[in-house]
DNA sequence: TCAAAAGTGTTATCCTTACACCCATGT
DNA sequence: ACATGGGTGTAAGGATAACACTTTTGA
């Protein structure tokens, strides 16, 4: 028996959700229904002034200190809606006023965390997390949602300026002291020690991973250090007040779920087209550039980004050029479609940077 | 707007299922409950004589007609268990007597299809399905459980010895049929007209692409060539009776679940050492060529398959030979854990031949 | 004339693929 | 002897990464 179960095999394509929920304790027991409400939830991304941004709702209720931001959601009913991507389609249109393109599911989530509850009852929710992807319209959204920075959310994931200052200064000497702590008694058997995993998703002993984001977001949730784990009743020995805080929390589970469309998105690229879901109609290659750059977090060598666009067949010529601020004009370019029946596996194989742009 | 929505882009190692739910008219409006019941669904695979098996139960009930073979499945109690993992491993236990190792989360289904209920009821299921692997053990099987070849159920996905006579005699002409048929009035706007999908998925613009079983199955699903789709509703204008069986029927959408499985194992099979838990301890590195040509579906090079997994840093020797029946004794090697802190994507990188066995 | 960005060419390197061939054992 | 599978060497070809360099615009 090796002894390899769960989160180890997962990433970065396929991310394991379960290493977290192993921890929590059992809920009180009570009633003896075993109904279930199946919760929608959507992470909306979109590209705003080349900066990916996610949708995000503040939900009416009692506003205890500053109310964290929420991804639209909502509870499934079967009998109103056939289909969960339907129901998931209706939720976001009536909450926010979008209608979505691109949709695909991305995991279902067994516990959103003991203390988080909405209407503090425990009642049981099952979520299930969606990946959308809009181009940014003049719809305009109803009141009290709005677009929010991802990577306010996860400021270690941009790499873009060199490595995020907040790694070495903050998440570092704290997850390695966390590490070295020993497993609190009762903790299930893990396939690895913490600071294998603290090594492997934060790039300590393999290179950086842009596509490990749940990996990285778990770890620290375990470690305590974002406000969510604090807020679910993990980590009470920690000061919470005293740390900084690690990015901007949300509600419920849904920065794990953020951080899941994330790893998705990024590692998909690679592979299937769906950037062009986030791109206008025609496009330069720098514009497409700029905008994968912003999806993974870090930069890519300009000449051979052009080349691999164009001889993997993704892009033709739309003509015309585009005027531009300074600089000579760019070729204007539109997605090409048939690369879906030529290509086996057509998109950004490209090779990412983790240092401050290249010449 | 380009149009893209869903089932192009998601192929192959994240697959999308909504397209055939969003075929299915909706149900009767009855209740007005929003309870969902949870189902969970295992594809627990093992290795039997080199051959990828999966684990069947055969629910007692009414038995119409020869029963199909169901996935071992039951429902989530949030009450007695914490998590979906740990309740699908406790029916799982319960039904079979198997204790599950390695258990990752593929897909949530919305509709299993309005005919296929356990009671006749309309009680609105969501079923979870889950991949398992598990090495084939001495433990007891529970009545009624057993293990049944993948291939039987999908004897289109095995080209180790050439393409399979199924795909030229009966697949590729009827889907021809199916996909000169206009699309029926009603049909949702689709992404890819049926030609294109067609071609896509069956090898026919692109080379065959082993990791898109998921997509085939619903193509034929689609095309009313599979059993569940006539026991579904769809394709009442097929003379079901006459047409052969494409493959051994499962219960519920339990051959979708395991479409599912089948893809995400051989997708991640080349980024992820995931093999491991279908080996023993020790093996040699031709037992384990045989076991991913077993899962993929058809033949590797031999030579550069060796090379692969040694420079990849996958395995270790043991120590010994096994003496092995005709030819000179193989080493023994077991899997090199440490790989998984090294590598960034440790896997079988393999090229597929998909031909009759390379010299 | 300079800055800024577009766009082209070329090489070195690595990895993959394919092929050739030898080795050790049982019958 | 020969069949069978174990195991090694190497060369051709393709993809990638890095670098140098030219072109076209606006200020």
């Amino acid at each position: 028996m090796t002894g390899l179960h769960n989160s180890v095999l997962q990433e970065p394509r396929e991310p394991s959700i379960a290493s977290i929920d192993l921890d929590i304790e059992a809920p009180s027991a009570a009633a003896n229904a075993v109904a279930v409400e199946i919760g929608l939830n959507a992470a909306i991304v979109s590209m705003i002034a080349d900066e990916p941004q996610i949708l995000t709702v503040c939900p009416a209720g009692p506003r205890t200190v500053k109310q964290a931001p929420a991804l639209p959601f909502g509870l499934f009913t079967p009998l109103k809606h056939r289909t969960l991507e339907i129901g998931l389609r209706d939720w976001v249109k009536g909450q926010t006023g979008l209608d979505l393109g691109y949709v695909e599911q991305l995991y279902t989530f067994g516990d959103r965390g003991r203390h988080a509850r909405l209407g503090g009852d425990s009642l049981h929710v099952v979520s299930i997390g969606y990946l959308a992807l809009t181009r940014t319209e003049d719809t305009p959204l109803a009141a009290g949602v709005g677009w929010s920075d991802w990577y306010e959310h996860f400021p270690w994931e941009d790499w873009r300026d060199g490595k995020p200052p907040i790694l070495s200064q903050e998440i570092e000497p704290r997850l390695t002291e966390w590490a070295s702590r020993p497993e609190p008694p009762g903790t299930p058997r893990r396939p690895l020690a913490r600071m294998d995993r603290l090594r492997m998703s934060f790039g300590l002993s393999v290179p950086w991973d842009d596509e490990r984001v749940l990996e990285r977001y778990e770890v620290l949730y375990e470690a305590g250090l974002v406000a969510e784990a604090a807020r679910d009743g993990r980590s009470a020995a920690q000061d919470w007040a005293a740390l900084p805080a690690l990015g901007r929390p949300m509600m419920f589970d849904h920065r794990r779920i953020l951080a899941t469309a994330m790893s998705r998105l990024r590692g998909k690229l690679k592979y299937r087209p769906l950037i062009f879901e986030l791109m206008p109609e025609t496009f330069t290659l720098f514009d497409l550039q700029r905008v994968v750059e912003a999806i993974l977090g870090s930069y890519l060598h300009k000449q051979n980004f052009r080349r691999l666009v164009e001889n993997a067949g993704l892009v033709e010529p739309a003509g015309g050029v585009a005027a531009r601020t300074g600089g000579r004009p760019a070729r204007v370019y539109r997605f090409r479609r048939n690369v879906l029946l030529e290509r086996p596996a057509p998109g950004f194989r490209v090779k990412v940077h983790n240092v401050a742009r290249p010449a």
